[in-house]
RNA sequence: GCACCCGUAGCUCAAUUGGAUAGAGCAUCUGACUACGGAUCAGAAGGUUUUAGGUUCAAAUCCUAACGGGUGCGCCA
């Protein structure tokens, strides 16, 4: 079992001080170390002592450590009580071995493995994707990536919006506007329309808006027509949502809607009932919140007074069934910031039925246009994923065909396929989740900067180097680290092993696209001071490993984020 | 009105969750130009972290208030 470099000097650290709560961190300046340590600053703070006078004893007893000894040059003092470590280039370079020789390059796997129901994307059905799912969508799937690399059990729910009110206008729409053809040529494209027909008809006359009210609550008591309609609309939009997650590399292990817990509501609002959580309130039942000042003012509606439920009562069953079925110690949701308040309304909900488990909401900011509004076409519609998609990969493709005319088109597109679809996802999951971010092709299509091509590119030119060599090449036993550009490579390598984990701590994707571009930097930074092919002996097998190690990590690193790399681009 | 999120270089974003002199990328300027893919690298310049207080060895980060922006507030999800 593998341990990464700051989780290794925290134990000696506490071991050699008998202090269970400190730790190690990577130095915030390389100038003084490579990793630190402030435990003397806390610690005096506590017995009220000089935090240098502390450190200097903390110093001594740590130089005597032989384990110490073996990663870390003897640990230096420095500003108010800071402790540095310096890692020893001999140690480094075992790790880096070490990373060559193990399929998970590193990284250490969780030592209390989880039982973890994550549900992302969640698009309604009977409407296309749009550009305001890519968030959900890429950042679940990359937290899910990363949970099962570090040995979680994950169980991914596709939370689709399939029940609910607008099935009345659809139902009416599909019956009283339909054409056939145009839904056989573009499901979704149709379905949408006759929504929109429905819609305006009910918004100009009462009696059809009365019609819509009608064919739901026909729909809702299971009629024979209504249902297969609505079954129809499931199938065509599901049909369409599976090339979208093809095309991105998603699969769901389940993908129960809305209406998979119809049959439950009923059941849900009578044990609240009975257990005094709900009460009735102008004819609907409600859980009310007094004791809670967020949410005293906004009770929760599991039952509404025309005898419907919503979606607060759907996501108790939900709940119910991801803890009670399948058995999960942690249920994650990756759905947008605005709906913070429903989720911890629910919470409480859960808590008072003693669920015994929790709903982590994992939110997100909005994507923006250029004018910093929610991104939105010319003509004030959602911007459709697909198209986006399409755009991307056109995007791409032109600096390739400028770069590499003379590889065959088949490879061409494939190569703007990967490098538009990493650009579109990069650039989501580079940022932090909870900013607002402004969609900017051409920013995230530069091969400059922190960009999905920028890494790629400094994949492509390591397999270049690769493919330089005559013959089969196998990494070296052990490496010999002299020049400050390969140790600050290989530190960066060793530390696979931390950002990884971290991606977890807060649901943080954009700490690993951090790494990554750190990664890449330092690599051009060798590349650039230390020669590959030009060099011998040791030095060149050295410096084969660093190369190999990085791309090993690049696609690793990518492919923890879904996102794939090129041979050449 | 109340609640939540946010305010960092000209622009777009970071900041290991309370640590050292707040970092990158664009854009600007100076170098490296027969180069293992220059789609690169080295360097310069750019900041009172919206403002005013407070907490402490230490604050972009925590607390209070103001200002500015976004979002949400009983039968949509």
């Amino acid at each position: 079992m593998s341990v990464s470099l700051a989780d290794h000097l925290t134990a000696i650290l506490r071991r050699v001080l008998a202090l269970p709560n400190v730790s190690v961190t990577p130095a915030a300046d390389t100038r003084f170390g490579d990793y630190q340590t402030n435990a003397a600053m806390a610690l005096a703070k506590e017995r009220k002592t000089n935090p240098r006078a502390l450190a200097a004893e903390m110093v001594a007893q740590l130089s005597a450590d032989a384990e110490l000894a073996t990663l870390s040059e003897p640990p230096t003092i420095a500003g108010p009580g800071f402790i540095n470590f310096t890692l020893k280039p001999g140690h480094l370079a075992d790790r880096v071995a070490a990373l060559l020789a193990d399929d998970r390059l590193g990284v250490p796997q969780v030592e209390k493995p989880q039982r973890i129901a994550v549900d992302f994307s969640s698009p309604n059905i009977a409407k296309p994707m749009h550009v305001g799912h890519l968030r959900s969508t890429l950042i679940g799937d990359c937290l899910v990536r990363v949970a099962r690399f570090l040995g979680h059990t994950v169980i991914t729910d596709n939370h689709l919006g399939d029940w609910g009110t607008q099935f009345g206008k659809v139902i009416h729409g599909w019956k009283a506007f339909l054409d056939r053809g145009q839904l056989e040529a573009d499901a979704i494209n149709e379905l949408v329309r006759v929504y929109i027909a429905a819609d305006a008809a009910a918004k100009a006359d009462a009696a059809v808006a009365d019609l819509c009210r009608q064919e739901l609550t026909k729909l809702q008591a299971g009629d024979p027509e209504n249902m297969g309609i609505w079954r129809e609309c499931v199938r065509l939009s599901l049909e369409e949502l599976n090339r979208t997650y093809a095309r991105l590399g998603i699969q769901f292990d389940y993908v129960y809607g809305e209406s998979h817990y119809n049959a439950a509501l009923p059941g849900v609002v009578e044990r609240l009932l009975a257990a005094g959580i709900a009460r009735e309130s102008d004819g609907a039942i409600c859980v009310f919140f007094e004791d809670h000042p967020r949410l005293a003012d906004a009770p929760a509606i599991v039952r509404k007074k025309d005898g419907g439920f919503n979606y607060t009562t759907s996501d108790i069953a939900t709940a119910e069934l991801r803890v009670q079925e399948w058995k999960c110690d942690q249920m994650w949701c990756v759905v947008g910031a605005p709906q913070s308040r429903h989720f911890e309304a629910l919470n409480v909900i859960l808590e008072r039925m003693g669920l015994g488990a929790q709903i982590t909401h994992i939110p997100f900011g909005s994507i923006l246009g250029p004018d910093r509004k929610i991104m939105r076409t010319r003509s004030g519609d959602n911007v459709s994923l697909r198209e986006l998609l399409d755009e991307a990969e056109e995007r791409a493709a032109a600096p390739i065909a400028e770069r590499n005319p003379e590889l065959p088109l088949a490879e061409r597109a494939e190569i703007a396929r990967v490098i538009g679809l990493g650009a579109v996802k990069y650039a989501e999951l580079s940022q932090h989740r909870l900013t607002d971010y402004i969609f900017d092709w051409d920013r995230m299509l530069a091969f400059q900067g922190n960009t999905a091509p920028y890494l790629q590119n400094a994949y492509v030119r390591i397999r270049s180097i690769f493919r330089k060599l005559d013959g089969a090449w196998s990494a070296p036993a052990a490496l010999g680290l002299t020049e400050p550009a390969e140790k600050n490579l290989a530190k960066k390598l060793a530390q696979f092993a931390e950002a990884v984990p971290s991606v977890l701590d807060d649901f943080r994707p954009n700490l690993l696209a951090n790494y990554l571009y750190e990664l890449a930097d330092a690599f051009h930074g060798f590349y650039e001071s230390c020669p590959v092919l030009k060099a011998e002996g040791a030095a060149r097998e050295t410096r084969l490993a660093l190369c190999e190690a990085t791309a090993r990590v690049l696609r690793g690193g990518l492919g923890l984020m879904g996102i794939g790399v090129p041979e050449r681009m």
